[in-house]
DNA sequence: ATTCTAGGCCGAATCGATTCGAGTGGGGTG
DNA sequence: CACCCCACTCGAATCGATTCGGCCTAGAAT
C-alpha cells in the first residue's frame, strides 16, 4: 500500500518545508511549547503538503522513555485466554482502570520459550505490565520484568513483596462453599483443581503434586476445601475448561461403587465439565451429585444454575489498572484483596438418602 | 519496584564492563554477527553482573524500523468487542495468522477523538494493522494509516483498492436465508440491522438512513434480504447485542394487529434479543414468528437452536493475519471472500395457518 | 618466509524526535 | 530615546541500539 521508493517524510523534512527548525516543528506538533499560531499553522500546512503522518512513535518513545503501552501477560496462548470469561472480564476491568493513561493494551503470553525476534516479556516496549492468572510460571516473568525495571502488578499470585497484588479470598471463599456442602450433609467430597505447576500436570491429586505447587490460586482453594474436608482428594486439571472438567469428572465418577456425593471444582468451567460427565454417566445433578463451582460466570450451554463462589472479576481488573496508574505516578504499590460470595443455585442438594 | 536513583545500565555500559565496543556487544546479543564464543560469553557475563535487562526495545525498534507489534483496531470500546463472540473468534484467528511473525497484538479503538498523548491509530508503534468489524468510521482510520504508511488489512468493509479485505458473502448469504423464509411461505418479513452510520443511529429503517450508510456489512446484508423481499423494512440497532435486539424486537412486535411473521436479524445476538422480545410479548417462536440470525455463534442462555447463517469467523481472522504477514514480506495484497452456510435450527417454521 | 584469506572486532554514522539552554527581535515603559 | 523584558525560535545534545565498511591479526597456502 506504500510506495517503497519514496521514504516517508520526517519531522526534519516538514520543518525544512515550513522554513523552521526541527525543534520548532516538534513543538508545533506536541502543542505544549510556546509557538506562535502562525508558525504552528505553517508547520501543519507543510506536514499536510508532504503527507507527513505525524511523529514516529518509535523515535518519540525512545526519547520520552515511555511507549504508552501497558502489557497484559496471559499465561496461555491468547486463544485459551479468550475462551475463559473470567479473563475477559478482568481484561475489561483493566481497560477501565488504565483509561486515564490513554495507553494501549498489548497482549503477551509467557510461554517460556524465548523466540529470537518475537515480542515477549523480555522485549516488549511496555511502560508497565499486568500479570493475569494463577500463573505457575510467575517467578520467571517477575524476574524478567524486574531486571528491565518495568512496574508490575499481579492478579492472583504472590509475585514478590514489592509487587502489588490483586487477589480474592480464595481459601476463605472455598471454605465457605465447602461448609455449605457439609451442612447439606456431604462427607464424600472430591475435588477438581486448577493446574498446580508449570507443566500443567493432569491427573490424581497426589501429595507430591500439591507439595510442588507453584500456583497459589489452586493451592489456596485446595486449603480452603481441606479446612472442611481434610481428607478430600480428587484430580488436577490441565486448564480451566469444560473439556478438562469433563475428563476429570469421568475419572472421578468412573466407579459406580465408589462415587463422591459432591464435587468441588475450582472454576465454573471445570464444574460445567463435571456436570457433563455426570450426565454422560447417568448421574443426576443435584440428586446424586452436588457440584460446586468458582467464578460466578455464565457458562454457555449449561442448563443448570450453578452453585458457585462469585468473584468480582471486573473489579479485580479495574483495581489492577488503577494500581498500574499509581505505580507509573510514582506512588507506592498497594495490594488489594476482594471478597467472593456464595451463590446457591440448583446444582447442590443434600446427598441421596439424607433428605 | 525500581530504584529510581540508579539508572538502568545500557548496552554501552555492558560493553565497557566486558572490555569490548558497543557494536560488538550488540552483535553478542542479537546473536547473528560473527563474534567469538569467548567474547559473547564475556559480554553476557558482564550483562548479568550489571543486571542488564536486554536491549531497550524502543531503541531497537527505532533503529530496525520495526516494532514487532501488530495493531488490531476495534470500532468500539474493548469491553464491547469482548462481548461479541464473533470478534473474539476473529481475534483468535488473527493470532494464529500472525504467529510466524512472533508479533504482539495491540488492542486499539478508533473512537475518533484524538486525545493528545493517548496511543491511537494516529500514533501507535505498530508494523501493521488489522481493522476489525463493519466499521462506519473506516474511512477515517484508513486515511490515518495510509499517511503513516502502515500496511493494513480490513475485515469486513471495503477500505480501498490497495487494502486487502477479508470478507464473506454477506449479500448472497442473506439472500439464501431470506429465500429459505420465502419458501416456508413468509411474506411479512421485518429486518433488524446492524448500525449504518458512525453515530450508530437506532430506530426505524428509513431510506435516508440506508442511503447515508457507511457500513458495508449492514448494507450488503440488507440488499440480500431485499433481493427476496424488496419491500421489507424494519429497524436499525445501535450495536450487535442482545439488548439492542430486544429493543428492536419490542418495537417490531408492539402492534399485535400488524406483526411480521418472520424477522431477519443481522447477527445472532440481535436475533437472540428478538426472541427474548417475542417471549416477553407471548409470541411463540417459531410457531408465530420465525427468526433468522447471522454469525453462527452460540448464544449464551438461548434455549433455541437458532436458524442462522454460519460464517467462518476464525478462518477470517486467520486469513487477515496471513495477509498481514504477506504485506510485511512485500508481497502484493490479496483479498479473500469466505462463504457462509445456512444452518436450519428450530427458530424458523412456516407462518401460522400455512402448514 | 611471504602473501592471501577470513574471522573478529571496532568506529562512526544513523534511526527520528524531544528538550533545554541560549539567542533574537519587537513592543512596552521610564 | 534608551532600556528591558517577553515571547518565540533555534542549535545541539540526547535517547539506546544497530549496521556497515574498514582494519587487524592469526593461520593457511604456496
Amino acid at each position: 500500500m506504500q510506495t517503497d521508493s519514496a521514504p516517508r517524510p520526517t519531522l526534519a523534512d516538514v520543518a525544512a518545508k515550513a522554513g523552521v527548525s526541527a525543534s520548532t516543528a516538534s513543538l508545533a506538533f506536541s502543542g505544549s511549547g510556546p509557538v506562535s499560531d502562525a508558525t504552528k499553522e505553517r508547520v501543519l500546512a507543510a506536514a499536510d503538503a508532504l503527507g507527513y503522518g505525524g511523529p514516529d512513535p518509535r523515535a518519540r518513545s525512545l526519547r520520552r522513555g515511555r511507549s504508552g503501552i501497558v502489557g497484559v501477560v496471559l499465561e496461555e496462548r491468547v486463544r485459551a485466554a479468550f475462551l475463559d470469561p473470567v479473563k475477559i472480564q478482568m481484561l475489561d476491568g483493566i481497560t477501565e482502570g488504565i483509561a486515564p493513561l490513554g495507553a494501549g493494551l498489548l497482549l503477551l503470553t509467557d510461554t517460556g520459550e524465548v523466540d529470537g525476534n518475537a515480542v515477549s516479556i523480555e522485549s516488549a516496549p511496555v511502560d508497565a505490565v499486568v500479570l493475569i492468572g494463577c500463573s505457575p510460571r510467575l517467578g520467571h516473568s517477575v524476574e524478567a520484568l524486574r531486571r528491565r525495571g518495568i512496574p508490575t502488578v499481579a492478579i492472583e499470585g504472590a509475585a514478590g513483596e514489592d509487587i502489588p497484588e490483586i487477589s480474592i479470598d480464595n481459601r476463605e471463599a472455598t471454605r465457605r462453599g465447602a461448609e455449605y456442602l457439609k451442612e447439606l450433609g456431604h462427607t464424600e467430597v472430591a475435588l477438581v483443581t486448577l493446574p498446580f505447576d508449570a507443566a500443567r500436570t493432569r491427573g490424581p491429586l497426589t501429595p507430591a503434586l500439591v507439595a510442588a505447587s507453584t500456583a497459589d490460586t489452586a493451592s489456596e482453594r485446595l486449603l480452603g476445601a481441606r479446612d472442611v474436608f481434610p481428607e478430600a482428594t480428587g484430580r488436577a486439571a490441565a486448564a480451566s475448561s469444560i473439556e478438562e472438567g469433563l475428563e476429570a469428572g469421568r475419572a472421578l465418577l468412573a466407579d459406580p461403587a465408589n462415587r463422591p456425593t459432591a464435587i468441588i471444582a475450582q472454576s465454573d468451567l471445570l464444574a460445567a465439565g463435571v456436570i457433563q460427565a455426570a450426565e454422560e454417566l447417568g448421574v443426576a445433578v443435584p440428586a446424586e451429585l452436588s457440584v460446586l463451582g468458582f467464578d460466578g460466570i455464565r457458562v454457555d450451554g449449561l442448563q443448570h444454575d450453578l452453585t458457585t463462589l462469585v468473584q468480582p472479576s471486573v473489579a479485580k481488573g479495574r483495581a489492577a489498572g488503577e494500581a498500574v496508574v499509581q505505580l507509573l505516578a510514582g506512588e507506592p504499590p498497594r495490594s488489594r484483596c476482594f471478597t467472593s460470595s456464595l451463590h446457591v443455585g440448583d446444582t447442590t442438594a443434600p446427598p441421596r438418602g439424607r433428605r
